[in-house]
DNA sequence: ACACATACGACACGTTCCGTATCATACGGA
DNA sequence: TCCGTATGATACGGAACGTGTCGTATGTGT
């Protein structure tokens, strides 16, 4: 969700500058990572409204017409720190539990861990940034990379090997829906506790992926729902 | 969504004052009606960030200490200007197509217009407050009433009747997964087009629904999943 | 080597908004 | 009538904003 907001970027505004300017000196890259560093430092430390140009140029001794320079606005800064976070690294971790239902409960738990994560926090933040920034929305979604479909599609691989799915199924449903699910019960502020968890798998992932063939393939998707955006399907949805 | 945010709250903190007080002159009732309305209009004209009490005051021709007295935060102000809004009213129209099929897609898409409504645009808004602010988050749930849980309700019970599903289904299903999912296309700026919607209710809300009983009728659901939040279920989910 | 263009830190400035305090005054309840 | 509170006006110190202007540092291009 949020557009793959929070892992990868494009290029920094200031990158935009240095490229027409001509000679002089240029920006000091270690230094702008240090200030960065401060940024994320005091985003998870404060939140997003904690942030201010007067601190961050306070902890990072620079100067506040230095932050200027690069970012216009607090939230441009925030989302160049976030950038320039450290890259989300899939689970390596594998799941298997000997059943699809089991597996799916694990898929389940580990993408909840995900959502409670700082980064996501973070996405969540960013989310509404976007939601009132369009240009934001598509520099974030023309720099999104992938994340983490290779879990669910391992575990729908598996069940189809054991024969608990016929082997043209789609892993849609797992990837749309409980990412959606899950992380919209977490925004209620409602408990994703193991009788929802069964609830979810039993009622819904499964009986949904028994009856799924690839008719829903061609469907692009976001942050939590597990499939990479692919090309830029279509702009819609910003009204 | 957002814990029933948007609608239908408690008592104003002023109240609150109002009932220990024992004599003295009381407070305007119509004064605080304009008050909010001005909040509202702001709310509406400049988004959550562009609300100043500054310039509340300077509308609304009150002065800040009387904004002070009755609200202690911006945020607090706000939710109580979302609260006397106009209340929600259901959508009336029946719906009606001959099939669930139809039925859901109609369904979909009358959620989709709710979704994309002011009313739920603000309720994005406190989204984030409410996830910064457990307090917030509880007040705001605990004084929620039902949301609109008679249509989908109505669209199975005909389901139910014309034979296309068992007797014993529950709308967990629509509810949960539909709310949820379009919602989270909504804020991933990803098309919920018709192809979308196709997809969603065949591969997922219709397989569900028939696999469906009502082993799950127990759990709580908040905005957007069609369904009242019961009894405080459970104060868990807020980490 | 030199000039130039630019980044940088430091500091200052006017502005906006915050949240609180202090008035005199208006107004309803006992 | 008297008391208690709400109200509007105004003032205040503080924080942060966003910009401007220095002198200095440090690259690039000739």
């Amino acid at each position: 969700m949020i557009r793959n907001v929070s892992y990868v970027y494009g290029s920094h505004p200031s990158a935009e500058r240095q490229q027409r300017s001509r000679g002089g000196r240029p920006r000091d890259a270690e230094r702008e990572a240090e200030i960065l560093a401060v940024v994320t430092a005091l985003l998870a430390e404060r939140g997003y409204e904690g942030i201010t140009f007067e601190e961050v140029a306070r902890r990072a001794g620079a100067s506040k017409p230095t932050l200027y320079r690069r970012w216009k606005s607090r939230r441009e800064m925030v989302v160049a720190a976030v950038k320039a976070g450290p890259a989300r690294r899939d689970d390596q971790d594998e799941i298997n539990t000997g059943s699809l239902r089991g597996d799916l409960l694990a898929l389940c738990e580990r993408l909840i861990r995900t959502m409670h994560s700082t980064d996501s926090q973070t996405a969540l933040l960013l989310l509404q940034a976007g939601l009132e920034d369009p240009e934001l929305c598509e520099d974030i979604e023309r720099a999104a990379g992938p994340t983490g479909a290779r879990l669910p599609t391992a575990v729908v691989d598996a069940a189809i090997r054991r024969g608990e799915l016929p082997d043209d199924v789609d892993p849609f449903p797992f990837e749309e829906v409980a990412g959606a699910t899950l992380l919209l019960r977490r925004l209620n502020g409602l408990s994703t506790d193991s009788a929802y968890l069964t609830a979810l798998v039993d009622s819904i992932l499964i009986p949904a992926l028994r009856a799924t063939s690839q008719r829903s393939a061609a469907l692009p998707a976001g942050i939590f729902s597990g499939r990479p955006t692919p090309a830029p399907t279509s702009s819609e949805g910003h009204p």
